[in-house]
DNA sequence: GTCAATTCACATGAAAGAGACCACGGTCTAGTG
DNA sequence: CTAGACCGTGGTCTCTTTCATGTGAATTGACGA
């Protein structure tokens, strides 16, 4: 495209009609006016945080539910009211929310903390000073008047992961070390069983209540994209059956609502790019594969050196077999790569823990399998479109200049 | 043939080290009046 | 005299290694029928 055809085809791209009316509201972080289908939970939470407008401390509360069930939201849309009611009669409700998985900012004991006391107005520097200097102004932050807290931890499960569950520990404790004020925790969970793993004192006090938000049925995923493609969209834009198709999409994939926004949002934008006066369902078929195609390239150019090095081997060695791969084989492999591109190699067991990771991702599938006697070991198999493979193959390749 | 013991090839956990990054306080240095 | 540069100390964070322990069924071998 010459530099002249280029001002063209911005000045065509902005005369061109779009097929959003409001992008935003398709977009995760987008807070409807209402919640739908989460009545009961909503009831069952406020009925629970209510005594805080009295000053009276809530229960712990704990909240369990897959991606996408609306957990957020949910609690979002509630602590928000609770916190305008607050305001009005002016009581002294404090609610800080924090997702623990946002990278650098509440992944860690010290973080967390630091992040909690700058949301109360004190400065913290990212690092350089002791955990328990940190707690101390957090505390002071809070007992320097009567007061109650809400603290929200959004995927908890990440952070105790990451950083153990003394954090944990130590929060449920420090009401019994203020003096004027009281702070409540909200947790909130992916995984189902997260809490089995935890001191089963801390689990005691912290879910003191519990919740379970079970996943959207197709016919609630329809209602809860009705709602906002009537915002979002032109009219008419939507083919008939559209909605329903995606909606059983992502039924299929344990109900997660996020999934059915993307997926529907990333069909508009194929179908607009491509000129279309409307969304088709070709297009939410081609938006899902480019969804998981981005998904895993992202992931993937993401990673360090070594880990791609390790990815690397376990492609090569699927491209050439189908079944059967194991953590010794590939890391045989990997010790070639590393050599062949200048790397150190490093340790099985280090390896061990990246063929893990890339689980987690969800790019490859592991499952731990006993050989009886020729020993106990990862059965690794690609979880990706074989299609894609060649081209994952090649961004490796020219990344580790093999 | 049966059954318990053995064995393999890792998985999984815990601890600790290396190196990067950062804050803080003290000291030095150069510029200013 | 003071602002800024510089340095040492002490802290966190991430990635990694080292050491230790766990695991589950195929295989082995003793045993009895």
């Amino acid at each position: 495209m010459s530099q002249k055809g280029l001002i063209g085809y911005f000045e065509k791209f902005l005369d061109k009609e779009s097929l959003f009316d409001n992008k935003r509201i398709l977009q995760a972080n987008y807070m409807p006016e209402t919640v739908f289908h989460r009545e009961d939970e909503i009831k069952k939470i406020a009925t629970i945080l209510a005594p805080s407008l009295k000053l009276e401390k809530p229960s712990n509360l704990f909240i369990y539910g897959k991606t996408g069930t609306g957990k957020t939201l949910t609690i979002k849309h509630i602590t928000n009211q609770i916190a305008q009611v607050a305001k009005e009669k002016d009581i002294k409700l404090k609610i800080l929310y924090i997702n623990c998985k946002l990278k650098r900012v509440a992944d860690t004991e010290y973080r967390l903390i630091a992040q909690f006391t700058r949301e109360l107005g004190k400065d913290i520097p990212p690092t350089g000073l002791p955990t328990d200097e940190v707690y101390k102004i957090f505390f002071s932050a809070i007992d320097n008047e009567e007061q109650l807290v809400i603290l929200i931890l959004d995927e908890v499960d990440y952070l105790v992961k990451k950083a153990g569950d003394e954090l944990l520990y130590n929060l449920t404790r420090i009401n019994s070390e203020l003096k004027n004020s009281q702070i409540s925790l909200i947790g909130i969970s992916n995984d189902l069983i997260f809490a089995d793993h935890l001191d089963p004192r801390i689990k005691s006090s912290l879910s003191e209540e519990e919740l379970i938000f079970p996943p959207y049925n197709a016919i609630q995923l329809q209602d809860i994209l009705k709602q906002r493609t009537d915002k979002a969209f032109k009219k008419n834009v939507l083919e008939q059956g559209l909605i329903e198709k995606c909606a059983a999409f992502a039924a299929r994939e344990h109900g997660d609502a996020r999934r059915a926004l993307e997926l529907l949002r990333v069909s508009a934008e194929i179908a607009e790019r491509n000129g279309f006066s409307n969304i088709k369902i070709e297009h939410l078929d081609r938006a899902e594969r480019e969804i998981e195609k981005n998904r895993i390239q992202d992931i993937i150019v993401a990673q360090p050196k070594q880990q791609q090095a390790v990815l690397f081997s376990i492609i090569s060695i699927c491209s050439k077999r189908q079944r059967g791969i194991f953590t010794g084989e590939v890391y045989e492999v990997y010790k070639g790569i590393c050599i062949q591109c200048g790397l150190r190699p490093l340790t099985q067991r280090r390896v061990s823990d990246i063929i893990s990771e890339y689980d987690m991702f969800g790019v490859i599938n592991t499952n731990v399998i006993s050989k009886g006697r020729y020993g106990r070991t990862k059965e690794i198999s690609l979880a990706i479109d074989y299609l894609l493979v060649p081209k994952l193959k090649k961004i490796i390749e020219e990344n580790l200049s093999l």
